[in-house]
DNA sequence: GCCGTGATTTGACCCATTCAAGAAAGCGGC
DNA sequence: GCCGCTTTCTTGAATGGGTCAAATCACGGC
């Protein structure tokens, strides 16, 4: 519980009760979007404004505690992993989203065969496809990524 | 010219004068957002609504001619290669965008170490770093992507 | 050339995210 | 334990990419 207390205060930021409740969010629901970490926090904090949420997760982006991911078509997305760059799986049906360790173990892709002079520091990959519950043919619920519309 | 008619009636859609606009702009202009298609389309066709270019890019994304690529934190591009499995380097400071192909030649990172059941259909890499204009110190113009605060 | 369907125009609307200003709470020092 | 400085949270409103809907227009088969 004080675990991330000290996560906190080892990136010199307040203690503050709205973000030990995003982190305990997040901690156990990963990628989840925005609005999500809202509701959660909410279910403790019932006070708390959307604004603080997104200030939040604004700081402990910057921090390094959190890590921001965007799929394309759905909206930010958070998760606590961080410092392993692995990747995810995204259902293209439901959005969905799973882990996904790097396939050649660690940076694999991360020399592309022509940089065109950039200086590359991170390889962000993303696997389309479809999850087992749309694939079985029963959409589980909403389609919020793509189907949106 | 009539490249684009016969790409267009290819996917049976009707050759319209946006469309075509459209088209024009994305290979002269790869990576471009939906603000400069507008714009660039507007040069030759000045009355289009940005309406009719979001119907176009969204009909032209449908029918695969066109694909829509969305860095984290940026608005949505567009490029007119497709079919190839390339891959994109992204520009943390000015947002530049160059294409790169696959390290391993095809298909490399396609099949994920775990899949968790997913049935994956495509693998999108974006590489993040700094292009040479960024790294040779002088930042080129707007940095619209992550700066943009 | 005429007609039906698919495209475009026009204008309003939605919603995620951000901005701004004042009130409140964390925390280091006394 | 209390004070004050600073950061964070609340409140309320604005921004802007993108979408929805109805009416008009034009492509292209006949």
């Amino acid at each position: 519980m004080t675990d991330f207390e000290a996560q906190l205060r080892a990136v010199s930021l307040r203690v503050t009760r709205p973000r030990l409740a995003v982190l305990a969010a997040l901690r156990d629901h990963p990628h989840v979007d925005t609005d999500t970490v809202i509701t959660l926090v909410r279910a403790d904090l019932p006070s708390v404004s959307h604004q603080a949420i997104y200030d939040v997760l604004r700081a402990l982006t910057d921090a390094g505690l959190v890590r921001r991911i965007r799929p394309a078509g759905a909206n930010a997305r958070y998760e606590t992993r961080v410092g392993d760059n692995h990747h995810h799986v995204v259902c293209r049906s439901c959005g969905a989203i799973a882990d996904v360790d790097c396939a050649a173990g660690h940076t694999p892709c991360l020399t592309a065969s022509d940089d065109h002079g950039f200086v590359i520091d991170e390889a962000e990959v993303v696997y389309w496809g479809t999850c087992p519950a749309c694939t079985a043919g029963h959409t589980p619920n909403d389609p919020p990524a793509e189907g949106k519309r």
